[in-house]
RNA sequence: GUGAGUGUAGCUCAGUUGGUUAGAGCGCUGGGUUGUGGUCCCGGAGGUCGCGGGUUCGAAUCCCGUCACUCACCCCA
C-alpha cells in the first residue's frame, strides 16, 4: 500500500517545540506589554464573510485572500489582517464601552509567494484604540510599540512616524489629482529602497505631470538630511487645509510621546512614510531595523472611517500590527532570541526496577509543587537518561538510587553548571524553585 | 503574477573533462566507563543522488520535462 507523503502547502509551517517555546515566549512578552498598557484580549474567528474583507485592501490585497465557498454556497475567506475583523466586531456590537482597547494575537493568511520574512500563515498581534480622536491614543499605541520591543531586548529600531492628512494635503496643494494620491503615496513609500531618482523615474511611468513630481520631490531633496522641519512645512503649505491640520496632530503626538518617556532615538518624524494601505486617515507608523533587512517589524496608524463602512455609526480608531515571525527573524538574526528549547524543567530518572515507586513519587511532588517534571520511561542506564536530558536541554536531573533512599535524600543535578548535589526529601521543592529562579 | 538559483545520508555540504564500490563534518548508535550528559578514543548503521524521460558502452555529473524549496521583483507583517 502506498504511503501518503507527509507534506504541509507551501507557506504554511510546523513550530516543533523548540521553537514554539521561543514563539510563545515572544507571544507572552507582547500579551503582557499589551495589558500593562490596559489593552483587553480579543478574539474573531478565523472565517469571515468574504463580503467582511472584500474592497478593503487595494488591488493588490484583494488577490491576496483566500477564498472559499462553504457548502451552503456562501463565499467565506480567511481573515487578511486583524484590523478588518476588529473593525467588524465594533459595528456588531454597538454598545461596546468606549474608547475600547482591546488586542489580538492571532494568525492571518495571504495567498502569497513566501520568502524570506513572508509566509501564507503568519501571526499578527494587534493591538487597537476605538473610540477616541484624541492624540493620546495614538502615543499610547506608539507608545506601547516601544515597550514591547525594549521588554524583547531590541537595541536598535526606529519607529517612524508621518501623517496621512499632512501627505494628502501636500498633494492636493502641489496639484495632484484626489484620485492619484494613493498610487503617488505608494510610490513615495519606496524612497529610502529607490533612491530619489528611482522614484522619479516610477512617477514619470504613471503619468504624474513632470512640474507637480519635480515640485514634490523637492520636498524631499530639501530634507534629505532626514529630518524635515515641521516648521518648514507648515509654512510652505500655509493656504492647505489639510497640513496644518496632520502639523498640529504630529506636534502634538511627539509631545505626548516625550511625556511618556519614550526615549527620542526610537522614532522619528519622516515624510516619506506613507504605508500602503488606503484606509488611514491621520498619523501613521512604522518600525524598522537596520540589521537584518526583513522590511517593517510593526506598521499601523489612525483609520477613523474604516468602522463606518459596516456600520451608520462611525468610530474613530487607531491601533498598530506587529510580525511575529519578523521580530522572531530579527531577535533570531541578532541573538537576542531567548535560549531555552523547551519548558520542561525537571527529568526525574529512573534507577532500577526497585526504585520504580520512589521515583514515580518525587516526580508527584515536584508537580504538586508546580515544577514541570518529566519522568524517564525505561530502566535504561544513567549515562542515556542524562543525555536525553541534556539534548533536550532540560536544565535539571534527579537522581535517586538505594543509596539516596537510605538517607532520605535525592541527588540534584545541575545540567547547566555540571554540579550536583544531596538534597534532603522534604526540601528539594524548595532548592529547585530557588536554583530556576537564579537560571 | 514576473525573474533567478538550488535539490546528494537525519542536518550542513564535497563529488574532477561523464568512468567501476558516491564521500566528509555534525548528528544517531554500540563500546572504552554496569551510579552521571556536554571533552577524548575505537567501532557501527544510514543514500531510489527530488521525480520522470532522453543522450551514452557507461549519468550524481550532459539534455528535456516535472515537482519541491530558496531568493529577488510586485505587494506587504
Amino acid at each position: 500500500m502506498n504511503k501518503i507523503k507527509p507534506q504541509i502547502p507551501k507557506g504554511f509551517r510546523d513550530f516543533l517545540p523548540p521553537q514554539k517555546v521561543t514563539r510563545q515566549h515572544v507571544i507572552d512578552t507582547i500579551r503582557n506589554v499589551f495589558e500593562l498598557f490596559g489593552f483587553e484580549p480579543l478574539e474573531t474567528p478565523a472565517l469571515e464573510y468574504a463580503s467582511i474583507l472584500e474592497g478593503k485592501y487595494g488591488e493588490e490585497g484583494e488577490k491576496l485572500i483566500y477564498k472559499f465557498d462553504d457548502r451552503g454556497g456562501r463565499k467565506v475567506a480567511l481573515r487578511y489582517d486583524l484590523t478588518i475583523p476588529l473593525s467588524r466586531v465594533i459595528a456588531m456590537y454597538p454598545a461596546l464601552l468606549k474608547p475600547f482597547k482591546c488586542y489580538q494575537i492571532s494568525p492571518v493568511w495571504r495567498a502569497d509567494k513566501p520568502q524570506k520574512g513572508r509566509f501564507r500563515e503568519f501571526w499578527q498581534c494587534d493591538a487597537d484604540i476605538v473610540g477616541s480622536e484624541s492624540m493620546f491614543a495614538d502615543a499610547e499605541v506608539i507608545t506601547t510599540i516601544y515597550h514591547i520591543l525594549k521588554a524583547l531586548n531590541f537595541k536598535q529600531f526606529k519607529i517612524k512616524i508621518n501623517n496621512r492628512k499632512l501627505l494628502n494635503g501636500i498633494a492636493q496643494s502641489l496639484g495632484f489629482q484626489v484620485e492619484k494620491i494613493s498610487s503617488l503615496l505608494r510610490i513615495i513609500d519606496k524612497l529610502e529602497k529607490k533612491g530619489i531618482e528611482g522614484i522619479k523615474d516610477e512617477m514619470l511611468k504613471q503619468g504624474f505631470q513632470k512640474e507637480n513630481i519635480d515640485n514634490i520631490l523637492e520636498l524631499f531633496n530639501i530634507t534629505s538630511g532626514n529630518t524635515v522641519d515641521l516648521l518648514d512645512l507648515k509654512n510652505r503649505f500655509s493656504d492647505s487645509v489639510l497640513v496644518p491640520e496632520g502639523i498640529q496632530e504630529l506636534e502634538e503626538l511627539f509631545s505626548h510621546l516625550s511625556s511618556m518617556d519614550v526615549d527620542s532615538n526610537c522614532y522619528c518624524f519622516d515624510l516619506s512614510l506613507a504605508r500602503g494601505l488606503d484606509y488611514y486617515t491621520g498619523p501613521i507608523f512604522e518600525t524598522t531595523v537596520d540589521e537584518p533587512k526583513i522590511g517593517s517589524i510593526s506598521g499601523g496608524g489612525r483609520y477613523d472611517n474604516l468602522i463606518g463602512m459596516f456600520s451608520d455609526t462611525d468610530f474613530p480608531a487607531t491601533g498598530s500590527s506587529f510580525g511575529l515571525e519578523r521580530i522572531i527573524t530579527v531577535m533570531e538574526e541578532l541573538n537576542i532570541a531567548p535560549s531555552h528549547t523547551t519548558t520542561t524543567e525537571v527529568l526525574m530518572t529512573l534507577f532500577s526496577p526497585d526504585m520504580h515507586k520512589d521515583s514515580l513519587r518525587v516526580a508527584s511532588l515536584l508537580r504538586s509543587s508546580g515544577i514541570k517534571t518529566e519522568v524517564y520511561f525505561k530502566h535504561n542506564k544513567l549515562k542515556k537518561q542524562l543525555t536525553y536530558a541534556s539534548n533536550k536541554g532540560i536544565p535539571f536531573v534527579i537522581i535517586e538510587g538505594p543509596d539516596e533512599k537510605k538517607d532520605n535524600n535525592v541527588i540534584l543535578r545541575n545540567m547547566i553548571k555540571g554540579i550536583q548535589k544531596a538534597v534532603a526529601f522534604d526540601d528539594l521543592a524548595f532548592t529547585i524553585k530557588q536554583e530556576l529562579s537564579e537560571l
